[in-house]
RNA sequence: CGGGGUGUAGCGUAGCCCGGUUAUCGCGCCUGCUUUGGGAGCAGGAGGUCGCAGGUUCGAAUCCUGCCACCCCGACCA
């Protein structure tokens, strides 16, 4: 591959996975189907974890942790969510190794030390969760608890892909108990708000906020909210999803609390979660083919200061300049960094910030000195200016908004020129072939429909929009009547 | 787990069909000089269990067998 990114026509997959590379984001681990998060990818997921944090804490939630391993007997507690997490776990059945007598250096498992009862990696916390709760609740005064945790989860799939399915993955997940249905109900679609609320006001990707379809729905929920946003190459990529739990893990793990009126009720649960997969929202949304875009809000380093000079007497005069204007910039919080690197030369330099997504490079050279100016360049349309000194701070300060709106619209535009509203299976199938994007179409209801079209089209219902409006149709593929339309899509 | 493909230096690769000097080329890396407003030039240099294990042969990156890993397409999925 050449030094530019390959142009992402035929080969999206491979566009991304070489951005992804080429970035410094992330790179595939020694361990199959696991990632390592490299410095500059994990500083971008630290700010997307400060944010969404802040938000959490806004709404009322705290932070706690809960173990890695969960106990087999626990975690088959809830049928349906067993079940539906049983072919991807990871399981620990010993814990000790020993020198292996055949092989002389190498180690073997101890037989002896095999487990009692095997212990499941998480692949998600409801269960070791639920049966700790099951103590701390007693009473309609411990209510509601609203809890979230920070942790790494593994789910052992076939297909990995980094980011966007990754055998380890980083998330948070919220686990929420209440002391009625509608305020359960509530909190689900709170924080289904918040997400989409981070999504399109920190990351610039526009969502369809949406319920699922009961074969798309979380194992063990009665009702699953999600965001759905839409990638470049036209495919869908779920963004995050919350979970209305019902009463199902209370009744699995026993967990009453006494109501005021003194009778024994079972809690009312949610769960919620966005991962390091929004990275790879983030990645597929704004790339282009001279790398990442990165939208500021986001950004590490939010406006880099590159020096261009001859000798050292020259790089101390500008530096001078560089300097006062990195310590300017930063009294008003923006993030800078100052590259005055003398093993790389100036082009070198803006093509490595642009494959990074810095949003905007500050270029210093002699001919600024004379002037008293910069060059101010932007990542997003690659348009230079040249600024007078004292007005960088103001002019920066507009250009993080501008280009944080400008990414936002641009996405936004994509997105509502690829949902098609169809009324014919034929129609259906040549959107989704030439056009991409979501379908809206009429869906009769039933599962069988949907499973059928999924099979001869590979699109899946992402979501019954919750914006719909009712409408009475004919199912685009059976024919039999449809109360509204829903979103159809190929997806990631 | 099924169908297809690929494993050669940090990365990307030629060579394999048809076995035969010291394993090819580019990027990157190191040293020196010249360069520095868009991925520098020249010169020199370092770096290899040819995925692993067997087998055939005077001789294997090349042929045969087994295994492993990765990629793509299915199944599964945030």
């Amino acid at each position: 591959m050449s030094k530019k990114l390959t142009k992402r026509n035929e080969d999206y997959s491979k566009w991304y996975n070489e951005l992804v590379v080429k970035a410094d984001l992330a790179e595939n681990s020694a361990v199959r189907g696991c990632m390592v998060i490299k410095p500059y990818g994990y500083a971008i997921w630290e700010k997307m974890q400060a944010q969404l944090d802040r938000m959490f804490k806004e709404t009322g939630h705290q932070n706690a942790y809960f173990p890695l391993f969960v106990p087999k007997s626990l975690f088959e507690a809830e049928e349906k969510n067993a079940e539906g997490f049983a072919k991807e776990c990871a399981v620990v059945t010993h814990y000790r190794l020993q020198s292996d007598p055949d092989k002389p250096g190498k180690l073997r498992v101890d037989p002896q030390a095999r487990l009692e009862e095997e212990l499941v990696v998480r692949p998600t916390s409801e269960a070791i969760i639920w049966n700790t709760y099951k103590n701390w609740i007693q009473s309609y005064r411990d209510l509601p608890l609203l809890i979230n945790q920070w942790a790494n989860v593994v789910r052992w799939e076939m297909r990995t892909r980094l980011f966007l399915r990754t055998a380890e993955f980083l998330w948070q997940e919220g686990h929420t108990a209440h002391a009625t249905k509608e305020e359960a109900v509530a909190e689900t679609e709170q924080m289904n708000d918040v997400y989409a609320d981070f999504v399109e006001n920190f990351m610039a990707i526009p969502v369809i906020k949406g319920v699922k379809t009961e074969s798309e729905r979380f194992a063990g929920a009665v009702e699953t909210y999600c965001i759905e946003a839409l990638m470049q190459d036209g495919k869908a990529l779920q963004a995050g999803t919350s979970h209305f739990l019902g009463q199902n893990f209370a009744k699995a793990f026993d967990v009453k609390f006494a109501s005021k009126e003194g009778k024994q009720e079972y809690v009312w649960a949610t769960s919620w979660g966005v991962s390091t997969r929004l990275m790879g929202a983030l990645i597929m949304t704004h790339s282009d083919d001279n790398g990442l875009v990165l939208p500021p809000n986001l950004a590490p380093i939010q406006v880099v200061v590159v020096p261009i000079y001859k000798g050292e007497e020259q790089l101390r005069q500008i530096s001078e300049v560089a300097n006062k204007l990195v310590k300017d910039l930063r009294a008003v919080g923006i993030s800078v960094k100052y590259d005055d690197r003398d093993t790389h030369k100036p082009g070198f330099k803006f093509n490595e910030y642009e494959l990074k997504g810095v949003p905007v490079r500050i270029a210093i050279g002699p001919k600024d000195l004379e002037k008293g100016t910069v060059e101010m360049a932007r990542r997003d349309t690659f348009e230079k200016q040249f600024i007078e000194r004292d007005e960088v701070v103001d002019t920066v300060k507009a250009l993080l908004e501008e280009i944080q709106q400008s990414l936002w619209q641009q996405a936004l535009r994509f997105r509502d020129e690829h949902i098609t509203e169809v009324n014919s299976f034929e129609e259906f199938k040549e959107i989704l072939e030439d056009t991409g994007g979501f379908v809206s179409a009429h869906w009769d209801g039933t599962a069988e429909t949907e499973e059928k079209i999924k099979e001869l089209t590979k699109a899946t219902i992402r979501c019954i929009p919750l914006n719909a409006k009712e409408e009475a149709g004919i199912d685009v593929y059976s024919g039999k009547p449809s109360k509204q339309r829903v979103l159809f899509a190929k997806a990631y």
